[in-house]
DNA sequence: CTTGACCCTGTAGCGACTGCAAGGTCTACC
DNA sequence: GGTAGACCTTGCAGTCGCTACAGGGTCAAG
């Protein structure tokens, strides 16, 4: 049996979070102590790292949801598993996308600065372009 | 003199956003019709669309702040205008990698389905890597 | 018996909006 | 003069995934 601290720590994580995950519903609440303390087993820990790995991998709080609950179907088809993953790798690829192109229009701006005045700016004139050039 | 509808259709954005943008202090509060209706001209279009087109490329709110501030001096260097938008590539340079491998780790699992049972599935073993294996 | 490390609940805050409720105003038409 | 409908007003709650308190309780060591 764990307290909450230890728990976190082992997870790489804080003791608010875990409690937080409670709140919602995604980690279960776990047995309570003689003075009210939380009591933790190695299976909340397994939980718990599974949730946190998700997480890393850019996983939202539902999918981690049905991620969890699918991991305890084990005889059902793991297409689910697969079908989460992708749609999230998906969305993935979709922000690389916005951030390339982003990031290429950013550097375009950068590229005209002078380093002039203000007034002749080219970085600002870019970011309004509706600015009447004297 | 417009209202703030029309500055919105004008600006690409909406009402609500327009005012909050104002409760922020970003943009400066309009004189008012005897309805008590906001009523904008072309400078605060100008504005609008500056403060649209900086948050697009994904600057924060403070820093469309310090670039609407160094915009109505004239006079100064713009080397504070070119700080601003390199410190914010360099964010998104930093983002654009985190992101890249992300994705890498994420279709490594991907790649590692077998299409069985969940019991047996790797993207699951992948995500708790303390699972004991039967 | 006190110190200090840990734990508890509940609530507010972050960023940048978005949505909604309950009401006021303006224009057009009958 | 009445009314429908499009617009506007304020104020506040919700989004996401935590994070940071405040104000208390518990427990082991010295």
């Amino acid at each position: 049996m764990m307290q909450i601290g230890e728990l976190a720590r082992a997870a790489e994580t804080t003791a608010e979070t875990i409690r937080y995950y409670e709140t919602i519903g995604l980690l279960p609440s776990p047995p309570r102590t003689a003075g009210n303390y939380r009591a933790y087993t190695a299976a909340h820990l397994q939980r718990l790292v599974f949730t946190r790995r998700a997480r890393s991998l850019g996983f939202g709080i539902e999918q981690v949801r049905a991620l969890l609950d699918l991991a305890d179907q084990r005889e059902r088809s793991c297409a689910a598993v697969d079908a989460i993953a992708r749609d999230h790798l998906a969305e993935v690829d979709r922000k690389l996308a916005d951030l390339a192109a982003l990031r290429a229009e950013l550097d375009a701006l950068i590229g005209q600065c002078g380093h002039g005045i203000v007034a002749e700016c080219r970085i600002l004139e870019a970011l309004a372009p509706a600015a009447p050039r004297p």
